[in-house]
DNA sequence: AGCACGCCGACT
DNA sequence: GTCGGCGTGCTC
């Protein structure tokens, strides 16, 4: 009788943990409930991550404890007892479990994939590795801005010295001042509320051209909330690529800055997490993945070049840094700020619907910035005047220029490898990749022909899977001999500079020739040191560097991106363009910016050479609204792939149909719009094809459950369970 | 994701 | 008769 007693009594107090099990499949997506052992009671909390038994043969697997009860929803008797706890793991805020869910809901996965993303990675530093300073890190990093400082640019002591003396001016003072108004009233409107109310605070968007200041504003706003004791996250889109941000900042905030870089391993990746947690550091600044950061009282989200396409994250779950910080922000009555030259769409579209608040910020506040001048030449003009050659009048002239004065020229091309395409002139056949469905690029690579004993020219190479074959020497197709490369990359550019300006010292800068390790930074340090007159490249030279004696930038085919099929592909290459410009006439040298196109009357251009955000995003967005694309509707593609076309295009098409027919039978409401399928851009890469299906409706919400249901109506389909599938936001 | 159960075909 | 294929369903 005693016994019982005590047992029913034991059996009263036990608690139990409700588990998310580290699997990520659908069918265990929910949590699951043990018992916790008396001794292991003070360990486990929410967010420690535990070892359990699973299944039929009781496997150890890991889990994360997302819950503690004293009333589980299972059969008690059928529970089994938590294992042991992860003792190197650290419990997890609360507040990142709620960002998982956010993750999880929005973008369609799994909660445990969501929470993945969302925990940082457990790893201790080895012992005998020398600790780096993550700060003299980002500084070794920054060398390559910092040789550039041996033409005038102040050294690193004076420039610490110069941002502390840095004062705002008008336009910065304002926007300060606001943000801070406005945040001091929320903060005490929402003491003055019942408790469980929480404060909000709109997001804010700075709008500030080149040169303009932002990273001023930034400083103070982080100063305010050091004062009232909260953190700070400044995201930034690719650590390597904004250093300026990064050093200005380091130098500014010392030992209280925490960066995360590309350099650091898994386990000083955590260190940094693990000193924001302790509260060891006011700033976290990083990647996307700093969102994550488990800082317990944060204060402020600061978003640098807003409009960057790296916020989108490019796994699963395919999650948007910015739309995760919104949601922080507004759980944890933070403040965001978010700052562009030129907004997305989406953010600028919520500004002027009064969702973000909008500043604007125009004047150049870097003393002694000068707009450069733009030119636009129409190549199609230059073609009827007889010049074949692949610079135009203009752009050939200042080169020359620049050479004779010694200064420094970047020409961006968006295109790298010789030339575009291989094709016959007898019958047409463009050489494509065996295994993507894209035409495959020749490179002027010179190799030795074993059969031949000759040395031969060119490569085709696929840029989707890496696939490489010799040039032919007569159509595949037809026997013809007439099979030559068209079009022109960034190796062909290369070649046809030195032909044109043979004095001209040149490099390149393409995936190409960055390859191997440290060749990035040492191509960028070799230019800032003055080794070359000419920088030739991608994508990659026109994001954030700064080169004084750059005075000319050449964009060699600015309507290139034009012809892309994606529907933001105007945005693009507004974004790219307006980038491209700010790269000259940040000295006080007044810089030249010559734009080639054969499309000068493209509102993307004129705006761009203009410099015109709003008249560009007007236009835009006529555009966008006429034909129903994002930001003006709600628009989820449903991406699925399989190795056989056959069996992926009967999937899409009874997808399709399943969708459609329930919307006829009111199963989905009536306005819900799908498009498609329709073969990806690219439809096959690396012999894997891929559809897509398009979800509109005005709703947000009613897309998410009718994402949800897509494996309702995909099951039952025999080897549906091959097909892959994605989900984005567009 | 694993693992067991279970219901039809080929074989020592 | 039995071994084994992998479709279906469950895991606290």
């Amino acid at each position: 009788m005693a016994d019982t007693l005590r047992e029913k009594k034991n059996t009263k107090r036990d608690i139990f943990a409700r588990v998310i099990v580290d699997i990520s499949a659908e069918a265990v997506d929910k949590y699951f409930e043990y018992r916790i052992p008396e001794e292991l009671r003070d360990e486990i909390k929410t967010g420690t991550r535990i070892r359990i038994p699973f299944g039929q043969g009781n496997a150890q697997r890991t889990g994360y404890v997302v819950d503690i009860t004293d009333s589980p929803d299972f059969d008690r008797e059928k529970l089994k007892d938590v294992s042991s706890v992860i003792k190197e793991a650290y419990s997890v805020e609360a507040g990142l479990f709620e960002l998982a869910a956010f993750i999880a809901k929005e973008y369609g996965s799994t909660y445990s994939q969501a929470l993945k993303t969302v925990l940082p990675v457990k790893r201790r530093v080895r012992k005998n590795r020398r600790r780096e300073d993550p700060v003299k890190a980002i500084e070794e990093l920054s060398t390559v801005e910092r040789r550039g400082a041996d033409m005038g640019e102040p050294d690193s002591e004076k420039k610490k010295i110069s941002l502390k003396a840095l004062s705002p001016n008008r336009e910065q003072e304002h926007i300060i001042g606001d943000l801070i108004r406005r945040y001091e009233k929320v903060r005490t409107e929402g003491k003055a509320i019942s408790e469980g109310k929480r404060p909000y605070i709109e997001p804010s968007l700075i709008h500030g051209v080149t040169g303009s200041g932002k990273t001023l504003i930034y400083i103070k706003l982080i100063e305010y909330m050091q004062s009232l004791g909260k953190k700070t996250i400044v995201l930034i889109p690719e650590i390597s690529l904004t250093y300026q941000t990064v050093s200005a900042l380091s130098s500014y905030f010392g030992d209280r800055i925490s960066v995360l870089h590309s350099k650091l391993s898994e386990g000083e990746r955590y260190e940094q997490y693990e000193k924001a947690l302790n509260g060891e550091t006011d700033v976290m600044i990083g990647p996307r993945s700093a969102i994550f950061t488990a800082f317990k009282d944060l204060g402020l989200i600061i978003i640098d070049e807003e409009h960057d396409r790296a916020y989108h994250s490019d796994m699963t779950p395919r999650y948007d840094a910015r739309e995760v910080a919104r949601y922080r922000a507004f759980k944890e009555g933070a403040m965001l700020v978010m700052g562009s030259a030129t907004p997305s769409m989406l953010s600028y579209k919520r500004a002027l619907d009064g969702k973000y608040v909008l500043y604007k910020l125009m004047e150049r506040a870097v003393r002694g910035a000068v707009l450069p001048n733009v030119h636009v030449t129409d190549m199609r003009a230059e073609l009827e005047k007889g010049n074949r050659t692949i610079f135009s009048d203009r752009l050939h002239e200042l080169i020359s220029d620049r050479l004779k004065r010694g200064e420094q020229t970047m020409l961006f091309l968006n295109r790298r490898g010789y030339a575009g395409f291989v094709s016959c002139r007898s019958c047409g056949k463009v050489i494509k990749c065996p295994h993507c469905d894209v035409s495959l690029t020749a490179h002027n690579n010179w190799y030795f022909d074993r059969r031949t004993g000759r040395r031969e020219g060119a490569l085709l190479s696929c840029h989707y899977c890496g696939y490489k074959t010799y040039m032919p020497r007569v159509c595949p197709e037809c026997g013809s001999k007439y099979i030559a490369a068209f079009g022109v990359g960034t190796q062909k550019l290369e070649s046809m500079t030195r032909e044109s300006f043979p004095d001209a010292r040149i490099l390149r800068m393409d995936a190409d020739t960055t390859s191997s390790k440290g060749a990035h930074e040492r191509i960028l340090s070799d230019f800032a040191k003055g080794k070359a007159d000419i920088l030739i490249g991608t994508q990659m030279i026109v994001k954030g560097h700064d080169f004084p004696k750059v005075t000319l930038v050449g964009i060699i085919a600015a309507d290139m991106s034009l012809y892309a099929s994606e529907y933001d592909c105007a945005e693009r290459t507004f974004e790219l363009l307006t980038q491209a410009e700010g790269r000259a006439g940040r000295g006080d040298i007044a810089g030249d910016v010559v734009v080639q196109t054969y499309d000068p009357s493209h509102y993307a251009i004129v705006n761009a050479v203009k410099q015109d955000y709003e008249s560009f995003y007007s236009q835009e967005a006529e555009f966008r609204r006429m034909l129903g694309y994002p930001p003006f509707v709600n628009m989820l593609s449903i991406s699925m792939s399989c190795e056989d076309e056959g069996l992926l295009s009967e999937a899409a098409l009874g997808l399709e149909s399943a969708l459609n027919g329930a919307v006829k039978a009111s199963k989905l409401p009536e306005d819900t719009v799908i498009i498609g399928p329709v073969n990806a851009g690219i439809y096959k890469v690396n012999d894997i094809y891929r559809k897509i299906l398009y979800i509109k409706h005005p709703n947000h919400d009613i897309i998410i459950r009718i994402r949800d249901s897509v494996r309702t109506f995909l099951r039952n389909r025999s080897g549906s369970d091959r097909i892959r599938l994605q989900y984005n936001w567009e």
